[in-house]
DNA sequence: TAGCGTGGAGAACGCCCGTTCCCGTCGACG
DNA sequence: CGTCGACGGGAACGGGCGTTCTCCACGCTA
């Protein structure tokens, strides 16, 4: 195969690590999977990341921010400020629905290396704490009492882990229902 | 040492693998290293369970089984229907600030060996659903609409989630003033 | 008291995995 | 056209872990 330029090489890398990471977990996927999935040699592999804990940590990153902005293109499509909040618990759904769909990479990687990678760590408390930011965002915009930005996290929250268990996408509308009788209650 | 009998040897090796698998997870532990906690023989572990799937299947099986004990003792104390469901949120809290708390043992073991251990897999599934079902049980006993009960569940596991990876018990006071306006609404 | 079996302690085995190293080949440059 | 460097392919290494096996001490029985 021809010598890849080190963007598209990291590229492949990471799409080959972030399908297998996130369908199977992160200590059950082994590097020369990651290699064969991606097509580099391991040589490439280890210039690109020199161990894979940085490579777990960069596949965390990057689909963080794939992930906030497919949620934002979502909710810029709404317009009215209530109904924008209303938007994120309809973008869970189709993420839900979507084939393969586990449950929340980073609640996954806390709860396999959490307490033993502080990579791992830091990247979940980073991602949550972004989304919870921009969930605080969309209530202040709406003129919502700073208080309901938390107690729609964690609906969001446990719809997510719900709809990764059980394999349904029943919860995203039931946090989507319980989501109205918070905003109306404020 | 004393020969042990069989219950007190099972004893022991659940306790020293809940303590280990609980706070760094399953796959970063070595059955040596429960085996160390237990101060029991390997073969003696090999004995009780012939393989480290089915420990872990034990693990999660008693826990699930104290788990949802205390939380029922705690709602016990309780009397009006409705305080009992707040209740829920409230042993949350005090579960949330017990030393060496670290979320959900079943979201973690979820995300960690749910694709890949069908037993774990199942564990997580009956926790889950068992959980609900409590939920669903005192919510239709305070006589309030059957679809309060999935709304109260993600609540829950919403503040399991993020006081796990953030660290915090914020989010069991969080939920149950969500709660209350869930409560409210109806 | 001699033999036997049970159970404790830990060494040993085989496998897997993260990481490194070697070799063949192909393109660039003089 | 010859040489050198770089890159792809994959073997090799070292360590860790799940699982099994060996050895030895102790207690029971005839």
């Amino acid at each position: 195969m021809a010598p890849l330029d080190t963007a598209t090489a990291r590229t492949r890398l990471l799409d080959a690590a972030e399908e297998l990471f996130y369908a199977r977990g992160i200590q059950s996927v082994g590097m020369d999977e990651i290699r064969t999935g991606a097509g580099l040699p391991l040589k490439r592999v280890y210039a690109l990341y020199p161990a894979k804990e940085q490579l777990v940590e960069a596949y965390l990153q990057r689909r963080d921010v794939r992930w906030r902005a497919r949620l934002a293109a979502a909710v810029e499509e709404v317009a009215d400020p209530r109904e924008r909040i209303l938007a994120v618990f309809d973008w869970l759904g189709t993420w839900f629905r979507e084939p393969g769909f586990r449950g929340c990479a980073w609640i996954n990687g806390f709860g396999e290396l959490g307490a033993v990678s502080d990579a791992v760590g830091r990247q979940a408390r980073a991602h949550k704490r972004a989304f919870a930011g921009y969930v605080a965002g969309l209530v202040g915009d709406a003129g919502l009492p700073a208080g309901l930005g938390p107690q729609l996290v964690l609906l969001a929250e446990g719809a997510m882990v719900t709809a990764g268990i059980l394999g349904t996408d029943a919860p995203a509308a039931e946090a989507r229902a319980a989501a109205e009788v918070l905003l109306r209650g404020s």
